[in-house]
DNA sequence: GGCCTGACCATAT
DNA sequence: CATATGGCCAGGC
């Protein structure tokens, strides 16, 4: 089969992009979705992230959303995705990440384009 | 089978 | 420049 979007890989694709964020380096949903190909879905990858973030030893405390916000701080718990990232050398203050677009970590500039 | 919600993003006011 | 609203796609009940 040439190329059938499986939801399930998309899940998969997900967990491969944030797996290869660099430490001290973060990323928002959108561009992992863009990177995907669904840049409409970008709730789709929290989703994803949601249903195993947890099962997966993947760094999903580097994924925030376009504001540099962590958004996903409650499934993590109180105060711990903060300092993940600022274990990193990341600056978090009020649940967002300070000139996040600093570090931010652009996986379409930075690995090699998908298969379609 | 249909409706609502959700770790979002882009645009308009 | 900041805030408010709509749109998109899929999963869960």
């Amino acid at each position: 089969m040439c190329s059938l979007g499986l939801k399930s890989d998309f899940y998969q694709r997900v967990y491969q992009v944030v797996e290869q964020i660099p430490p001290g380096r973060i990323c928002s949903y959108g561009a992992i979705a863009r990177y995907l190909g669904s840049g409409r879905s970008a709730r789709l990858v929290g989703t994803a992230l949601r249903q195993s973030a947890d099962l997966l030893g993947i760094p999903a405390h580097r994924v925030v959303n376009r504001a540099g916000r962590l958004t996903g701080q409650h499934m993590f718990g109180p105060g711990v995705m903060q300092a993940l990232l600022e274990s990193e050398g990341l600056p978090v203050v009020n649940d967002q990440v300070v000139a996040a677009e600093k570090y931010f970590w652009d996986p379409r500039e930075h690995l090699p384009p998908p298969k379609i």
